[in-house]
DNA sequence: TGGCAAAGGCTTTTT
DNA sequence: GCCTTTGCCA
């Protein structure tokens, strides 16, 4: 048979082992590149072609991307087959459209985003009359995150808080659900949390969807937190065809509540399992392969496997050791223009790989200079953006008039005369009464000490709101543009960028409609404002990802999960970045960065560089950078290290006039320079006895590299590095400008406040702050600004 | 009330 | 370095 032949073709045989389980559970242990996703397609096509109902299948995937890449894939095996793909938030998401009324919300419910559940959070940490003096908002609402993860429910850790007594987070949780309940919301933690306990306690309800997905498929099980589990476990009982995909050393999510035991453990829950290990890897050389396994044997918790590939033995991975950061951008942007230039890559070979997004700044500038195209996939993209959740904000409201999180957002914006006092009536008066605070804008007369003028302008909004009501089912397209229009929302946003060459705010707009037609024309019937709303909030970061664009890839390690390039370059392999120093004093957090620079080397096909700096700018100014203690644990002798030449013209030509700091540090701050890189004693005592840890000459400022530096400083006219000339000296040469010292008991002179002493100096550079006592008292100036002359002292 | 400038604070990773 | 909050003035 045709298609039989097209599905088994090509396959291993343990890849045809996974591929033609059909009934009970299965575990696939896929280390990277070893065609996981292809078995897993492979697999669900098998699975068709035996007769299965495609409606009976669901794939869970991790990221909207994986499960639009299967989709494709499927579909060139079986055409036109339409089985469930989608990640986990999507799906929880469409059940609770469903059986929304069972958990207290309406079909139309809300999702919050991350922003809108920090707003929600700090109305319920008002209305629980907390203090907040010793935690912030952020960390409570990582506490309730951890534990809906976890299926604690508001009552549960209410009980478990009673012994020790009512923790904070313990007081806020329930009135957080509560505000989500009002404004008939849910947060990203929900959707999995109401399906989980929903499966739970309606034992009818879990039978019927047992029975109606009888086949699952998760993707990136490693990944997978409590919740989750609940939720595939309690589809599984009846008809137990479970498959899971994963590698343990590839779990990067621990912070969101993953829990490596659901894998590592897989075997025991399901003690009829078939368990497929997929080890042969068509990805990576030799080079690359050997590197990424032995650093991963430095990781205790994991299932010993074996990596190994038949591919050629490629090029060496290089390590390159670069001075700061621009270097780096620079250097690497060179590289890949010139691999362009004579060996005939493209750009979409090659991705930069990062720690944090705070990394890409320097990328971006390099290769915009250079006219490379590259596409950043990073936080606070395009749904981030003010203009754009301000219109999202409007359809959100159209769509569940409870949404409170939008209302505030737009009561004022465009600025129609309704103040902060007025939205914290509304807010107290809805609170008071349970109700959400539409009603109470309704309500308006009845709120007390409500100036006349601030009712009407509340009064005038609620027309505004209703007029637009009238359009919420009109097509997305005529909806916005209906929005836009009404509101003049384009006008004040000119308005307020006055100045600024600032026009991307209208294009903003302009593509946000774009998204809008784009919407409906992929759903001309089933279409709504509700499932447009679901669909921008789930968007990932990752999912913005463009394969077929032709561009320069930059991203940061988590977004890589599932990716490979031709060349791959991870930047800023340092200690306190990987690992970051969150991390470094747990070894489970060790052991989590371990793997996240694991999965980055493990992209790389044919080439690999890992690189880090000797300094390393940070928040503002530039710090001593020590290479990360992950080196150690690399077969540094087939390892091609390179340190790059100091050049000639490198700080002249230095096009960011802030790649060293301009010199408002006074010089006792010295020492910070010269206690450079202890390698990290603290850490790693099983590697620690290399002595000769490779480092020692390469990576600390060597004196003949300082003398270097300084004599190069010198020539500048720029103010040299605070750090390395006294006060004197820079007067001398005139090379800074007139270095006021303000010290404890300086006496000196404001213009507005008249005479004062200093009583103390602190933070660093153009922050320095100094605390200047006054006749009618106390206050803080930063030097930069503050206009002070010295009079004495 | 709204606009602006200065001070404050903070950065891991994301559905 | 950048974004958010605050505090002051029209």
């Amino acid at each position: 048979m045709a298609v039989m032949d097209a599905i088994l073709k090509d396959l291993t045989e343990s890849q045809i082992d996974a591929v033609t389980h059909l009934d009970g559970p299965l575990l696939m242990l896929a280390g990277p590149g070893s065609g996981k996703t292809r078995v897993v397609t492979h697999r669900i096509a098998y699975m068709i072609s035996q007769g299965i109902a495609p409606s009976q299948i669901a794939a869970l995937t991790f990221t909207n991307k994986a499960a639009d890449e299967m989709r494709l894939r499927v579909e060139k095996l079986v055409p036109g087959q339409s089985v469930w793909m989608g990640t986990f938030h999507r799906f929880c998401a469409q059940l609770l459209r469903r059986y929304a009324p069972m958990v207290g919300l309406a079909e139309n419910y809300s999702i919050y985003d991350t922003s809108d559940s920090k707003q929600a959070m700090k109305r319920a940490i008002e209305v629980a009359d907390v203090s907040t003096s010793h935690t912030s908002p952020e960390q409570i609402a990582s506490t309730i995150s951890r534990a809906k993860n976890r299926l604690v429910t508001p009552e549960m850790m209410l009980a478990s808080s009673k012994r020790s007594g009512p923790t904070m987070a313990s007081k806020v949780y329930p009135q957080y659900q509560q505000q989500l309940l009002t404004a008939n919301a849910v947060d990203f933690d929900d959707l999995l949390l109401h399906i989980a306990l929903l499966l739970r306690d309606n034992p009818e309800l879990r039978a019927q969807l047992d029975a109606r997905f009888r086949y699952i498929l998760v993707d990136e099980y490693q990944d997978t937190n409590l919740a989750q589990y609940a939720i595939v476990r309690a589809l599984s009982i009846d008809h137990p065809n479970l498959s899971v995909t994963g590698d343990p050393d590839q779990s990067i999510y621990g912070w969101r509540g993953a829990d490596l035991n659901n894998i590592l453990d897989f075997e025991k829950d399901y003690p009829s399992v078939k368990t497929v290990r997929l080890e042969q890897n068509y990805r990576s050389t030799p080079n690359i392969l050997r590197v990424a396994d032995q650093l991963i044997q430095h990781n205790r918790r994991r299932k010993q496997k074996e990596l190994y590939t038949h591919n050629d033995e490629g090029d060496p991975v290089v390590l390159r050791i670069y001075h700061n950061g621009y270097e780096e951008a620079d250097a690497i942007a060179d590289e890949i223009s010139n691999a362009m230039a004579v060996e005939g890559f493209r750009p979409r070979d090659f991705a930069i790989l990062y720690r944090m997004n705070a990394l890409s700044r320097s990328l971006e500038h390099a290769m915009r200079r250079r006219g490379l195209p590259y596409q950043i996939i990073n936080g606070l993209e395009f749904y981030q953006r003010k203009e754009i959740k301000d219109l999202l904000a409007y359809l959100h409201l159209i769509n569940n008039p409870r949404h409170d999180v939008a209302l505030q957002r737009i009561l004022n914006t465009p600025t129609r005369g309704i103040g902060a006092k007025t939205i914290q009536r509304l807010r107290g008066y809805a609170d008071r009464h349970n109700v959400p605070m539409l009603d109470a804008a309704r309500q308006v007369d009845q709120i007390e000490g409500l100036a006349k003028r601030s009712a009407t302008c509340v009064t005038r909004f609620v027309e505004l709101f209703d007029r637009l009501s009238l359009k919420a089912t009109a097509s997305i397209e005529d909806l916005l543009r209906y929005v836009v229009e009404e509101t003049k929302y384009e006008a004040f946003l000119l308005k307020s960028h006055v100045d600024e060459q600032d026009s991307s705010a209208v294009a903003n707009v302009d593509e946000l409609i774009t998204a809008g037609v784009e919407f409906d024309r992929y759903h001309p019937d089933d279409g709504s404002l509700e499932l447009f709303l679901e669909q921008t909030a789930l968007v990932a970061d990752t999912d913005a990802f463009e394969d077929e664009n032709d561009r320069i890839t930059v991203m940061t390690l988590h977004a890589a999960k599932g990716l490979e390039f031709p060349r791959v370059f991870v930047i800023g392999v340092e200690d306190g970045l990987l690992p970051h120093s969150r991390s470094r004093d747990t070894d489970a957090g060790m052991e989590e960065e371990r793997r996240l620079l694991f999965v980055g080397i493990t992209r790389a096909k044919e080439r690999l560089q890992l690189s880090c700096c000797k300094s390393r700018t940070f928040r503002g100014d530039s710090r001593p950078a020590v290479p990360s203690p992950f080196f150690n644990e690399m077969p540094l002798d087939e390892i091609r290290r390179v340190e790059s030449e100091v050049q000639q013209n490198w700080f002249d030509d230095d096009p960011y006039g802030n790649s060293y700091p301009d010199s408002w540090d006074l010089p006792e701050e010295d020492s910070e320079a010269n206690q450079d890189s202890e390698p990290n004693q603290d850490s790693g005592s099983a590697v620690h006895e290399k002595p000769d840890s490779l480092f020692d000459e390469t990576c600390q400022l060597t004196e003949q590299d300082r003398e270097q530096e300084i004599a190069k400083r010198k020539k500048k006219t720029r103010a040299p590095l605070a750090s390395l000339q006294t006060a004197a000296e820079m007067l001398a040469s005139g090379s800074a400008p007139p270095l006021t010292v303000y010290r404890e008991g300086t006496q000196v002179r404001h213009g507005e406040y008249g005479e004062g002493t200093i009583v103390s100096v602190t933070g660093r550079g153009p922050k320095r702050t100094a605390m200047i006592r006054f006749d009618d008292g106390e206050r803080n100036f930063r030097l930069a600004f503050a206009n002070l002359e010295v009079i004495g002292g």
